[in-house]
DNA sequence: GACGATTTAGACAAGAGTGTCTAAATTTGT
DNA sequence: ACAAATTTAGACACTCTTGTCTAAATCGTC
């Protein structure tokens, strides 16, 4: 009488199941120990199954690595689709709107356990299979940056922000956003909540200190978008 | 009898030659495969030296390792202290002269060969080597981006830039001006030279968007720094 | 409870890589 | 040219890993 087991998971649920529990694993092991390093044996390990069932999914250990990137591109693509939904179009704080969105980018789409992962395979093995990762510079950059380009030009056009071009704008965001992380990023560890906090509010105050429209020493037309909402 | 043996060179000359020879083809095939994938006789093969005498030299695979990040972390930070010493103190046109820092960094410092296999090593084993990474973030940003910081408060002391936080727009700086080349690094790629530049003066120009003094509508009292030399 | 599909453990062959050893060849200093 | 130090090539033992194979155990479903 199992009533309560967590319905979704963690134990053998089957097929599905347990080709997700293999590349979940495969994901870890890889980005800890690289391509070379990975050991099929201890991704069965760590997945909870014999070898062969792995080799039964997945054929061998390059086609399990390709099942792994593009599980993971995916996924990471959808948060970050749902993280730029919380853009905001109509700020009532810019400074703190925008630090918000920052933090919320840098945890849920590039500090989490995702994200940290297709970073080092992107690393330590995009030269090895050119056309793989040239999929997921399509995917991924190629997709996601224009719509926060997009995003930063409807606040320009609404009369927030002063902006020549969106997607230099939206590239040095999260260049400036990101500054004080960059070692962090770079020995593959995770910066503290209040790091990522730290860097987005400077990164952020700088961005506006270049695209903000001044409200005092101007000289332009008016902008009447500041007044509403 | 040996008299005026120098005690720095005991063993012959061509002695030297082979250790440097041996780091150096070990950099670039540790680079391209990884630790693990880097294979002893492929680096022996492209040193052209035995086998055996990478192992008199070195004693075993990791020490070699060891000795190929300590060199080229040495090697990368003379470059950036070399670059860093050409940092435009007193400059005639600000913009132009930033954006000629910024791309000697990146060029002699970011894509040259050592930048680009230290900055790999860094990525692909920095977990795997906690204390020796450790080592190179003192040594190499530790020491280089507070020297930079250095640079640009005498900026702002001279009064061509107004700047809270040298460290901070440091940083910032370095964030700015490599925005557009971030997928390219990550993917271990090179830069064609006309991205460099094209990274740099978009980054340089929202650079001084943030930390310029404006001459123009400005109402602050004048700042003749900008007249001398 | 029974049947078919899946998973499992373990053995296995084949290949690759590390590090050692030895004897011969080469280089270096005098 | 000689003697010492160094380098070399090759063989070697050892370990590790991949991918296959087989027979038994387990699971899902009726």
């Amino acid at each position: 009488m199992k009533l309560h087991v967590s319905p979704d998971i963690f134990p053998p649920r089957g097929h599905e199941a347990k080709r997700l529990s293999i590349v979940d694993s495969a994901a870890t092991v890889f980005c800890r120990e690289g391509f070379a390093g990975a050991n099929i044996d201890l991704i069965a390990a760590e997945a909870g199954v014999s070898r062969q069932t792995i080799y039964n999914h997945h054929g061998d250990k390059e086609k399990l690595f390709v099942a792994v990137v593009r599980d993971l591109t995916e996924r990471c693509n959808a948060g970050i689709f749902a993280t730029i939904a919380t853009f905001p179009d109509r700020p009532n704080d810019l400074e703190a709107d925008l630090i918000g969105f920052a933090v919320r980018l840098n945890q849920n789409c590039i500090c989490n356990r995702d994200g940290k992962c297709l970073r080092k395979l992107i690393q330590t093995e995009g030269e090895r299979y050119p056309e793989l990762f040239a999929e997921w510079r399509e995917q991924g950059p190629g997709r996601t940056w224009p719509a926060i380009a997009a995003r930063f030009a409807r606040l320009a056009y609404g009369g927030y922000l002063s902006i020549a071009d969106p997607d230099v704008a939206a590239r040095q965001f999260l260049g400036l956003v990101n500054a004080e992380l960059q070692t962090t990023f770079m020995l593959g560890g995770t910066p503290r909540e209040d790091e990522v906090v730290q860097s987005a509010t400077n990164g952020v105050r700088t961005f506006l200190r270049a695209f903000g429209k001044r409200p005092a020493p101007s000289s332009a037309k008016k902008h009447t978008a500041l007044a509403n909402a």
